[in-house]
DNA sequence: TTGCTCCTCACGTCACGTGAGGTGGC
DNA sequence: TTGCTCCTCACGTCACGTGAGGTGGC
């Protein structure tokens, strides 16, 4: 019956697909049986659908989404570079993410409940000739990367005092301005002056990868409010060694954290 | 009001996290606020609770998930170790799986059609020396790397006669079945013996690396569905030029998948 | 009084898997 | 007739975000 067509459980097993996936996927529209009995309801799929369902199998074990596999089908095949750059993207974007939550996976199963030492001092005033710009929380290490290089170049052949500065909001989210620095004398061209005022701050010292800086900042930020002490942006972090110069585990990184006072963040408790 | 306790959005602020955020680690018991006011509903954090919250927030960002989350703030500082090496082994396989899936996405995103010569040809029968084992259908990868290295040590100072073949089922599942072996002259200790009978087989060649496997599979099943053949297991893959000889981008690998006549697996069409 | 914060539902997300309860075909 | 396949709901998963609609506190 039916001619060549076959039933939905046949089908299954010819793509490696289960017979909810293609039940699924018939009421997204995305791979619609051939034929459907109208009395019964029952699904009938031609062979020559096999290899669509195959190239859904297989790019659903790659993880691309279902919209972007419905796009994938339909568009022509000139078309489909783009959309498997960008889904490539995606993916590289997420190891890169993940390999760097491993970093912090691995130093906190080696150490549960990292020890930090934080003390309470006064930061002096600071003028810097910066480089800025916006980024996504989840890009944080790559735009400070590049701001960093930016930095490299304008200062070229300049005298400059290090260390090199890191602002970061206490918010992390996305768009959020990331500014990097360093002392100079007088203007730099590419580079805007920044002032920071003298403040009280708490401040750790980070030995290791730059991975792995969250969990200096949740013991600082911990230590902060437990004493009561009211946090405000921008953090700082000066780059004592750096990856020019060391192993990412010999990085050694000072955080500071301006505290006290009232102003607009009003963190204050009454 | 209610000594120095935070209200709900103050504290979502300390910890980088959001005010519903709160309310469902409350609802899951995870971070219960220290009072609940009775008549309003509102909920009040001790400033205490910041850490704890800090550590959540940084879990999360770890994408450790909530129940594992509950389980650290509950376990003894010794048991946390072990807690946390398993996220880490969990995130380390995810990373494998992601760059496997990036070099199939890479190589999809140079050709959105690879074009795959398939031909039908008689392959003789083989006795072959295996060793295998079970895995998951997404260790497969490091499952047939292990038994290849067993079967070498199995072999090793005995003549045999290349290729290395991997026997694999049509369907990869959890607990499917890997095997490796080699053709040689009587019994080898530590390996079992494998009859193939001659078949007909739909044979392609795939040059590439490993990951990139899964695209041949997928041309392979579709010219043999489309032709009305019926695929049966095991799949066969001959290692012509292994990682031993060349850069995983020059490998190069016979597929064969035995076809028609009936059989238990009776893929066939009446 | 005006905003701002807080509250509790209820629903959406993503790609299915897992039943429940019932029918069709050999 | 017995199994096996097929069907359609409906619900669960995971960690929230997004409203809707309403209240409390300065």
């Amino acid at each position: 019956m039916h001619d060549d067509l076959l039933t939905i459980g046949r089908f299954a097993r010819l793509c490696r697909l289960s017979v909810k996936r293609l039940r699924h996927y018939d009421d997204l529209g995305l791979l619609p049986p051939d034929l459907v009995d109208a009395a019964t309801g029952y699904r009938y799929y031609a062979p020559a659908r096999v290899r669509d369902a195959l190239t859904v199998a297989l790019l659903r074990d790659l993880d691309v989404p279902l919209p972007v596999i419905a796009e994938l089908l339909a568009a022509p095949p000139e078309a489909r570079t783009g959309l498997l750059a960008a889904e490539r993207d995606r993916l590289a974007a997420r190891i890169a993410r993940d390999t760097e939550r491993l970093a912090v996976l691995d130093r906190l199963a080696a150490d549960p409940s990292p020890a930090y030492a934080v003390t309470l001092t006064a930061a002096p005033a600071l003028r810097l000739a910066v480089v800025q710009g916006s980024c996504a929380a989840a890009e944080l290490g790559a735009a400070t990367r590049a701001r960093v290089t930016e930095l490299m170049a304008a200062l070229a052949g300049r005298p400059w005092t290090p260390p090199v500065y890191g602002l970061y909001p206490l918010d992390l989210t996305d768009g959020m301005t990331v500014a990097v620095g360093a002392a100079v004398g007088g203007e730099v061209p590419g580079t805007r002056p920044v002032e920071l005022p003298a403040t009280a701050v708490a401040t750790t010292l980070h030995s290791g990868a730059y991975a792995e800086l969250p969990l200096a900042y949740t013991a600082l930020f911990s230590w902060i409010h437990e004493r009561g002490h009211v946090a405000r942006g921008p953090a700082r972090e000066e780059y004592l060694v750096t990856p020019g110069e060391a192993a990412p585990h010999d990085l050694l990184t000072r955080l500071s954290v301006p505290v006290g006072g009232s102003g607009p963040d009003d963190e204050e408790k009454p």
